[in-house]
RNA sequence: GGCCCCUUCGCCAAGUGGUAAGGCCGCGGAUUGCAAAUCCGCUAUCCCCGGUUCGAAUCCGGGAGGGGCCUCCA
């Protein structure tokens, strides 16, 4: 299957071909680990997450690393303010990222390199770079100059010269130029450092990355990720770093996702307006975070509200109800049902049930083909769900009936939704329903109401029956009835 | 001031030259004792103006509005 990337160095959609036949290497930045995660620090991952999950379907076998910067100002300040060292701050919160991480099924990460567990690694670099004349010590810093790489400003299309316009350069009497970045920063007493040939100090804000990358996946590479704010400077600086150290061309395609946005604004620390994830979770599912970052294309902006959240969960409800639909039918679980982790044999089409969800299969994969669509894939979902719903109200699948056909069939349609599913993480374990499922003393309680109207019905005394019911749904618990029984559930 | 992006139904959101996916909300119908669930049906010519083209939401130019970056940021 061909794959269309849009490529922020080219500006513009390229097939995708890969370093080395079959494999992909992916970096994506991950978060200077300071504060706890905003919603915002959810996107990169989940979306390439779900660029990992659709690559290695495609056979591809993909090493995805994602980078927890354990050590700058942001740290040193933070920490003192909180009477922590800048290890526990840093452990702290890292914790708190992979635990939101975990929580959004974010399972494809391979690696998460710290930036203090490579400074071996950074100082080396920054050596070779020195050596090679692409940087500079200076007073107990080492700056990269960036009028000796030839084609700086080349992923953000900047001209140097025109970067130096910018009022928030800082002057340093210690910098060659004013766009020159810090490779290694001096030490001063009391902040964390290390030994290097310049005297003790730390890494500079980008290097860890380019050393880390440079580890884990060698000089070139396939993938590399990170959020549109990144592009300049981090990402600039990244690829100047590495290809002057390298000689060799550095990543191969950059994507960049697009920002959160809470009230038509940027969602970021800096701006104060962040949404943190575990107060956000208290209050809605991961899973329905994780359908929002992949309800619109990657690269545009998100807008985060409540009312969203809400609104994407009653989304949501839908395929769960089809869930409970599907294990009466077939008495199966969709949640154990089997996730393909590779393209298998083309879904055969021909008549009944299939002939209609194959082609919307081919459809969902052609959008992810293309530039991982994951807004227009959902839609295709969409449209899966009511098919498979009128199959099985005209195949009459929870009347008694043999059928064994048609269930089998409705099957069939129903481990496709599961394939294409388990490809954007969503739908992976069963939701926990606070007390619905777990609660038997509340299900009993529920049940001999349910019974209780049922002798009401059987007695044609609807005006009990139904004050049973509304009083049930007051307490938010909803009845269904169907043939043969009546079940209930929460919401 | 420089670079870049966006503007599609009430809200969200696909669509990048061939005549507008999908979701939420709303309305009507089937089903139901009545509901719920499910199914069916209904609601847009794409910010404005001009151009290119047989044909444009999609390309070009201009305008209006919004956003991002210009060394803190996922």
């Amino acid at each position: 299957m061909r794959v269309r990337v849009y490529n922020t160095l080219t500006r513009q959609k390229e097939d995708f071909k890969t370093v080395a036949e079959g494999r992909v290497g992916m970096y994506v930045c991950g978060p200077t680990v300071y504060k706890p995660s905003h919603v915002g620090h959810m996107v990169g991952p989940v979306i390439f997450d779900t660029i990992k999950r659709f690559l290695s379907f495609l056979g591809y076998q993909v090493t995805l690393v994602v980078n927890i910067t354990d050590v700058d100002d942001k740290l040193i300040v933070e920490s003192a303010k909180r009477g922590f060292s800048v290890t526990q701050l840093a452990e702290t919160i890292t914790a708190d990222y992979l635990t939101n991480l975990r929580l959004l099924r974010v399972d494809g990460i391979d690696h998460f390199p710290r930036a203090t567990a490579h400074i071996r690694e950074i100082i080396d670099m920054i050596q070779g770079l020195i050596a090679k004349g692409f940087a500079y010590p200076s007073g107990g810093d080492v700056y990269f100059d960036v009028t000796r790489d030839e084609d700086y400003g080349k992923l953000c299309n900047r001209d140097p010269e025109q970067l130096e316009a910018g009022a928030r350069i800082e002057v340093s009497g210690l910098k060659r130029n004013p766009g020159d970045f810090a490779l290694w920063k001096r030490a001063k007493p009391g902040e964390p450092q290390w030994e290097s040939p310049w005297g003790p100090g730390r890494p500079g804000w980008h290097i860890e990355c380019s050393a880390m990358s440079m580890k884990l996946l060698g000089p070139s590479f396939d993938i590399h990720g990170g959020g549109l704010d990144l592009q300049f400077p981090h990402h600039e600086n990244e690829l100047a770093q590495s290809e002057s150290f390298s000689q060799l061309p550095f990543a191969r395609f950059w994507l960049h996702n697009g920002l959160m946005k809470t009230g038509d604004k940027k969602m970021s620390k800096s701006e104060g307006n962040e949404i943190v994830v575990t107060e956000l979770l208290k209050k809605h599912h991961p899973e329905t975070l994780r359908y929002l970052l992949l309800s619109s294309h990657y690269r545009s902006p998100i807008e985060y509200s409540e009312d969203r959240l809400l609104e994407l969960r009653r989304s949501l409800e839908s395929f769960y109800r089809f869930f409970d639909r599907f294990k009466r039918i077939t008495g199966l679980d969709y949640y154990s049902l089997p996730v393909t982790a590779k393209q298998s044999e083309p879904v055969q089409g021909g008549e009944g049930l299939m002939g209609k969800i194959a082609p919307l299969r081919q459809s969902f994969l052609e959008f992810m083909a293309d530039d991982f669509n994951t807004g227009g894939a959902l839609g295709i979902l969409h449209e899966m769900l009511p098919i498979l719903n009128r199959f099985a109200d005209q195949a009459g699948l929870e009347s008694a009936g043999p059928a064994a056909r048609a269930r089998e069939e409705f099957h069939q349609g129903v481990l496709c939704l599961r394939e294409l599913f388990s490809l954007m993480g969503l739908f992976l374990e069963p939701i926990s329903t606070p007390a619905a499922a777990s609660d038997q003393t509340l299900d009993g309680v529920v049940r001999l109401l349910i019974d209780l109207r049922a002798d009401a019905r059987k007695n044609k005394n609807f005006a009990l029956a139904d004050q049973i019911r509304k009083r049930l749904t007051e307490l938010n618990i909803t009845l269904e009835d169907r043939q043969g029984e009546t079940t209930w559930r929460q919401g």
